[in-house]
DNA sequence: CCCACCATGTAACATGTTACATGATTGG
DNA sequence: CCAATCATGTAACATGTTACATGGTGGG
């Protein structure tokens, strides 16, 4: 199963019967801190899906006079979401920053490196507002998530803020902090 | 710039001229560790970028009378290059871990702490490896990026074996290890 | 000589990205 | 009533993934 349909079907359970357009935003709303899906793929998705049996699909009519489609999970689409979660290989993902890349290459660090510093320090701030808010929330998942994200944001401030420099331009420390 | 173009054209640099198998062959062995790039995609993109005049095409005939294309840096194939070093722009990559989703919608925690928790210990036993080999090596660049590589790696075994839990199977830790 | 592997690509398909299209609703 | 925005999709194109094809080379 890929990504996007675990993503779909896991959102529908959330959601229960919902149109395409209810699961972009959600996902934008939930999920879309460390892992986004556009419209358009969602809407391939929710169609593959439902050929394949995993999802029922009822055209409605809204209020207003305007079709869509509502998918809902079969049995096969709650086992199959079951089955997923089971999963437990491990195939690591790639780090694949751009800006690492460009480090890699030769570009002078210290500029690259205070963009991107502000740029995490951003999404920090983002990921711990989001905390606060939620804090000790149940269910589980969505919070250690974030935890993870909130981590690795703090990894990256780290490695950046090393390479930033001082006012002056040089690198404070190049040495890594090992240990 | 794609990521791909850029990859290509830094790899040529260092290679001088060269056939997209040995461009991917180096960038399986250099960069493989945090941005890996299938062969077909090399091919494709040596192809567009000779078409956009940065790279110049030479037909060869091997030794053994098998015909290869040859690729090479022209001048504005190196000004591009330069002109990408100088980008700062600081679009932040998402984390996209499969694992990190599976948790994220209820799998169990730790089952998957376990495999996962394993799988980066493999990983980060590689770069480390790898530092001991070429450490303080020339161009900096390489060795920035293995650096950032491994502090991530030690963020996911700490966030994986607060999940893991102990021989009992219960986490040991939930709570943030915040400050 | 044949099998395995290296070198060199091409093709087919899935996924991701960006742009386009268009009907309802709502605020000014 | 007009513009902006919400809701609902479709289309075109780029990128990534997987599989196929084929000529040389070297070892058993």
């Amino acid at each position: 199963m890929t990504p996007t349909a675990f993503i779909v079907l896991g959102l529908l359970e959330r959601l229960g019967p919902a149109s395409p357009y209810e699961v972009k935003q959600q996902a934008t709303a939930t999920l879309g801190n460390f892992w986004s899906t556009p419209h358009s793929q969602i809407y391939r998705t929710t169609e593959g899906l439902a050929a394949a049996g995993l999802l029922s699909v009822r055209a409605e009519t809204t209020p207003g006079g305007r079709g869509r489609t509502v998918y809902a999970l079969t049995r096969e689409g709650r086992a199959a979401l079951t089955a997923e979660r089971r999963h437990t290989a491990a195939d690591l993902p790639e780090l694949r920053d751009p800006a690492l890349l460009r480090l890699y290459f030769g570009a002078d660090p210290a500029p690259l490196a205070v963009e991107q510093l502000a740029a995490h320090r951003r999404q920090l701030a983002a990921y711990e507002a989001r905390r606060a808010q939620d804090d000790g929330a149940e269910p589980r998942g969505p919070w250690l998530t974030l935890r993870a994200g909130i981590g690795h944001e703090r990894e990256w401030i780290k490695f950046w803020r090393d390479l930033a420099g001082g006012p002056d331009g040089q690198p404070r420390q190049v040495a890594g902090s090992d240990g």
